[in-house]
This record gives C-alpha cells, sequence and structure tokens, in this order.
RNA sequence: GGAGAGGUGGCCGAGUGGUUGAAGGCGCACGCCUGGAAAGCGUGUAUAGGUAACCCCUAUCCAGGGUUCGAAUCCCUGCCUCUCCGCCA
C-alpha cells in the first residue's frame, strides 16, 4: 500500500510509476477525497476538544451542586454534528480506501521501463547448456517411463493440473528440499514452517487481496485461504508487529505446497508438472532496514542461484521490466534455468523487493538506530520451486540409456544412490 | 463441539461513568552518587492522525456497534486466549 502522504506529496511521481505498471488508478479522485477528509478532520477535532472541555466544566458543576442542563442540552447538539462528521469521515476512509489498496506498487527507478516481458533484461547466464547426442525425453515421459511420476493418478484423484510422484520421483523431492533448506539454514536463514492455510487480512498484507481473489483457493465455510506461496505465511510471521531495534535483517526460510487456481491458463505450456494447481516451493523472506533492501535483494538472488549451481544445471537471470512486475514488487529478478526436454528456458524463481509496499498492508514496523518507529522493506525469493526443478533435473540429467543421474549434492539425500533407472 | 473465566502500556497489575493516556511495580534509557560496580536517589520511557512543528489538538485500555453532555468503566455483536469436558492425528 502506498503512503497517502507520498501520494499528497509527488502526485506526478506516483502518477507515471503507476502507468509503468499498466495501472489506471485515478490519482486525482484520491486527492480530492484526502483534501475533504483532512477538512472533516479539522472541523470534528476542533468540536471533540471543546466537548472534552465543556465536560469537564459540567463534571465540575455536578460536583458543586450547581445546574448543568442548559450546558448539557448543548452538548447534546454538538455531540450530534460529531457523530454525523465522523460518519462522513468514515465514508470517505472508506472510499480512500477503496481506491488505494488496488494501487500497485511502484518500480525502482533502476527498473528497465517497458509495458511487457520484452522488455526484460538479461543481466546474468551461468553454467553451460549442454548439447546431448539424443533426443532427451521431456519431463512427463521419462518420469512416466522410469515410473516416478504418474500424471494420470493425479487426475484421477484431483482433475487436471495436479501431479503425483512416487518413490524414487518422491523422494527426490523430499531430497531436493531438505537440500535447499539445509543450504539457505547454513546461509543464516531461520527455517519456519507455517500454516498453509490463512485469513483474508494475511492475504491482503502480502498483497495478495484484493486483487488475486480469483487466483487463490478459498474455502467456503470460514472465507480461508490456501496459500500460493509460503511468502504469505512467512512474511505474516510479522504482522502488526514492532520489531526492535537490532533484530533486523531477519532472514527466514519455509517449504510449502503452493495452490493457485491458474484460471485461464489451460492451454499454455500446462504440460506434465510445469503449470500446476499444487505444487511445493521452498521460499526465502527477508525484512531488512529500508537503506539495505536493494544491496539485500542481489544478495537474496544469489542465495538462490546457489541452489542451481550446487545442482549444477545452467540458468539466467533478469531484470523485470516495469510492466511485468507483480503488484507488490518495486524491482524483481526471474532465474530460469535451462530444460533440455522442452528446450525451454523456464521460471524457478523471483526475487523481489517489496520495499515498505507489504510493510504497510501488514502494520509492520521496526525501530531504528534513533529508536523511531518505521517501516521496514520486505523481500522474498523462491528457493526454489519444485515443479520446475523436478522436470529440469529429469531432463537436464537424462542420459541416453533412459536413466537419469541424480546431481552429485543430493546423493547423501537419497542414500546415496548415483541414478534412477 | 459443550461449560466456565478473561482480554488494560515492552511486561506484571490497579481502575466507584466525570482532569485516567491511564495508579503502582518490573524492565529499559539517561543523570546523580562511586576508584569502579551494586544498592540508593532523580528524570524520562506508547502508537497513529491533524499540523511546518513529539508547541498544541484529536483518537486509541481486543475489534465493531449502542446508551450518555461525558465510556477503560454500562449494553449488544464478533474475534482471540485460558481452564475443564468431548472429539481427534
Amino acid at each position: 500500500m502506498l503512503d497517502i502522504k507520498r501520494i499528497r506529496e509527488n502526485p506526478e511521481a506516483i502518477k507515471s510509476g503507476i502507468k509503468n505498471k499498466n495501472d489506471n488508478t485515478d490519482v486525482d479522485k484520491i486527492l480530492s477525497l484526502d483534501e475533504k477528509r483532512r477538512e472533516i478532520i479539522r472541523e470534528v477535532e476542533d468540536l471533540k476538544s471543546k466537548r472534552n472541555k465543556v465536560s469537564q466544566e459540567i463534571a465540575q458543576k455536578k460536583k458543586a451542586g450547581e445546574n448543568a442542563d442548559k450546558t448539557i442540552a448543548e452538548m447534546k447538539a454538538v455531540g450530534d454534528k460529531i457523530s454525523s462528521l465522523d460518519s462522513d469521515l468514515r465514508e470517505l476512509d472508506e472510499a480512500i480506501r477503496n481506491i488505494i489498496i488496488w494501487i500497485p506498487n511502484l518500480p525502482h527507478q533502476s527498473v528497465p521501463v517497458g509495458s511487457d516481458e520484452s522488455a526484460n533484461v538479461v543481466v546474468r547466464e551461468w553454467g553451460k547448456i549442454e548439447k546431448k547426442d539424443f533426443k532427451v525425453l521431456p519431463h512427463w515421459k521419462i518420469g512416466e517411463k522410469l515410473d516416478i511420476l504418474d500424471l494420470e493418478a493425479a487426475t484421477r484423484i484431483s482433475g487436471s493440473g495436479f501431479y503425483l510422484l512416487k518413490g524414487l520421483g518422491a523422494k527426490l523431492q523430499r531430497a531436493l528440499v531438505n537440500y535447499m533448506l539445509d543450504t539457505h539454514s547454513a546461509s543464516g536463514f531461520l527455517e519456519i514452517a507455517a500454516p498453509f492455510i490463512v485469513t483474508a487480512d494475511s492475504m491482503f498484507g502480502t498483497g495478495q487481496l484484493p486483487k488475486l481473489e480469483n487466483d487463490m483457493y478459498k474455502t467456503t465455510e470460514d472465507s480461508m485461504y490456501l496459500i500460493p506461496t509460503a511468502e504469505v505465511s512467512i512474511t505474516n510471521c510479522y504482522k502488526q508487529q514492532i520489531i526492535s531495534h537490532g533484530e533486523l535483517p531477519i532472514k527466514m526460510v519455509g517449504h510449502s505446497p503452493c495452490f493457485r487456481r491458474e484460471a485461464g491458463a489451460a492451454g499454455k505450456d500446462t504440460r506434465g508438472m510445469i503449470r500446476v494447481h499444487q505444487f511445493d516451493k521452498v521460499e526465502m523472506v527477508k525484512i531488512v532496514e529500508p537503506e539495505n533492501s536493494y544491496v539485500e535483494l542481489e544478495t537474496l538472488v544469489e542465495q538462490a542461484e546457489k541452489i542451481l549451481q550446487g545442482l549444477n544445471i545452467p540458468y539466467r537471470v533478469s531484470m523485470l521490466a516495469t510492466g511485468d512486475l507483480s503488484f507488490a514488487a518495486a524491482k524483481c529478478y526471474d532465474i530460469e534455468l535451462w530444460s533440455a526436454g522442452i528446450e525451454k528456458y523456464l521460471e524457478i524463481s523471483s526475487v523481489s523487493n517489496f520495499e515498505d509496499f507489504q510493510a504497510r498492508r501488514m502494520n509492520c514496523r521496526f525501530r531504528d538506530k534513533d529508536k523511531k518507529v518505521r517501516h521496514p522493506h520486505t523481500l522474498n525469493g523462491s528457493g526454489l520451486a519444485l515443479a520446475r526443478l523436478i522436470p529440469a533435473i529429469l531432463e537436464n540429467f537424462q542420459n541416453n540409456d533412459g536413466t537419469v543421474s541424480i546431481p552429485e549434492v543430493i546423493r547423501p539425500y537419497m542414500g546415496g544412490i548415483k541414478q534412477i533407472g
């Protein structure tokens, strides 16, 4: 959520930022409502001040045994005026809020301006894409052949858009999760196991609501939501908290299933495990002082890259253009890995700085070295998504005899076996 | 799910409808004292909004309504916590 003061003070900058994010919120409407709101606040607060004073006078008179009926009658009128103004004020607050909650975060100045992904900038590539001398099978074929991936069973159970791993496939996922959690823990991230079902308020806090309402699974009885990413649960650990001085930066990591309706996505890159309604992911979250957040963003990307480097999978890192940024992000790097079977770069991690956007929505604050209370910056990054990582391993580590080698760092997590099949 | 009890500042804990933003204590910060420390003494110690301004004003004692000239205090609703019972991995 943007600070109303910031909107009031730099309306033009806000407007252009919003435009670069492909949003068309009416900023002038907010400004005029805000002006009116402050006018009423001044008026109603004057009246309240008067009421407080006179109420004390009434108390004095009563104590002295004097009659205060006339004053009380006058104050009744003042009281009525106050409640009427208070109700106007509530309406204005509501009206402003209903606009402001839909405004996306503004892009950072270092983000390339562009309306879509074609303006994204590749900032680095790592590893060598190996040309295999045989036809690499896509993951859904090699997975079924090795009997470690059963998409049919998943469909039987849950309909389209789900996957089911079994045997060494299931074990591979568990091993990868453990490898990633261990790697991040060793870098100082506190491991968190948080709820997967959260309140609307938490979804609002990290910016999924109200905009992404239709992309999420919701429970009918209690209006709870299934998390689309562990970012929601982990970041909201600090919802409505004032973090003591010296506690920042906070670094957390957690593993969770991610539930996404993927409404309207049918038909596009949907084969196999690539786009599904439920997948596992390891997610990193940082809460940091504003001054450091862009340095922290770089190290967070590097932290995610460590995993791919450890596995020895080639990838590239792109900086997203303004129009491709998510609702809450001010700056974002995508990490894409090369998948040899479907011969595509697959997005496997998205690492973002939200600045104070989420902190404002969550009402999360920290005490800085001058004891001032301020909003921290929040960041998060996948580290990494299993439903993309497993296909990449099945394809990139495929051998011409139809077996799949286990990346070396994963072998200790799989009882020492070197390959599947 | 059933029955009770309860939600007050960083924490504990007072609070008859009328200078209570809130006693007292603890903690914390600073100062005095000391060779240094402890103890002791003194001072300070919430958040948000209105404002150029922590000068002032307003709001906030779980949240939202209501009664009243005036609500931490009375009424209603919701949420949460605790205890006991039930159920359960």
